[in-house]
DNA sequence: ACAAACAATATGAAAATTCATATAGTTTTG
DNA sequence: CAAAACTATATGAATTTTCATATTGTTTGT
């Protein structure tokens, strides 16, 4: 990634997007792995944190993968002991998926983490960068849905 | 991805980035599909364009994915006739990747494609965004090798 | 010039992911 | 209210990806 700071590549909105969420995410997620995560599962945990008993289909969109991955993944948290899944009252589809009390411990030491994480990277951006650097993915995610 | 937009996820750094790629680039990887290319062979066309004969490792590097995956990516790659493999001359260890001129024309096609995408989608921000977003990302990436 | 350390690529085997579709339950419509 | 259309989740089978390591070639230190 050293050089060539110059051709098509290197400054196509798609490259760098996929190149700043890789480099942002690499050092959290060494540390997820080093807990025993996948990062798929802590992606899960973080969800259900603030939306526990969600469906399948929401934490697949919010975790951004398809469905029957999830699924799969679930089967090993549930292995694991992260979660429990329990079939939604009203609805015989679905299924609800709910953190242990061990899930939850972990999900919320990670978030933890996390933040401290996020804390640390914005603070290798100048003050107004850092500011702005948020806002300005929120709209570019508004403006992606907004056209979809 | 419609509700919540209040809890810890929703405004967490590492997931506005991997859901701006992930949204952003979702339209264009169809596109990308749709001509019977997978998204890893479209990044490694992308590269070769401006950088043709690169090595093995420099490809991985710059299409942000492990050695081997990619070793494998360029066997398919030469399946299908879209690039070449050719030993360096200095140093035996070496392999460089080579378009042929069908894998060029391709590629060459799509890089319109993908900048007329990007055109696109900054188009959907207000100018004074769209100004930023590229030189914001690309502080970030700057921040981040950095630190590593 | 030789051994040790290092570097680039390839590969086997296990695990994860995808794709299409099955299964089960719910809503709509005529 | 039955049939059709739709929704949510699960699963088989093929493909991809990962991880560890083998293989081959180069550089360094003595």
């Amino acid at each position: 990634m050293s050089d060539d700071k110059t051709g098509f590549v290197s400054s196509y909105l798609l490259y760098l997007l996929a190149a700043a969420s890789e480099g942002a995410s690499a050092e959290f997620h060494a540390k997820v792995r080093d807990q025993g995560l996948r990062v798929p599962e802590w992606r899960v945990l973080a969800i259900l944190v603030e939306q526990d008993g969600a469906m399948i289909t929401r934490l697949a969109k919010f975790a951004l993968m398809e469905q029957s991955r999830l699924t799969r993944i679930i089967d090993q948290m549930i292995d694991k002991g992260l979660v429990r899944r329990a079939p939604d009252e009203d609805d015989g589809r679905r299924v609800r998926i709910w953190l242990t009390a061990e899930g939850r411990r972990r999900a919320e030491a990670l978030v933890d983490d996390a933040r401290g994480h996020e804390a640390d990277i914005l603070s290798s951006l100048s003050p107004s960068e850092a500011e702005r650097l948020k806002p300005a993915l929120k709209s570019l995610i508004e403006a992606l849905e907004a056209r979809a």
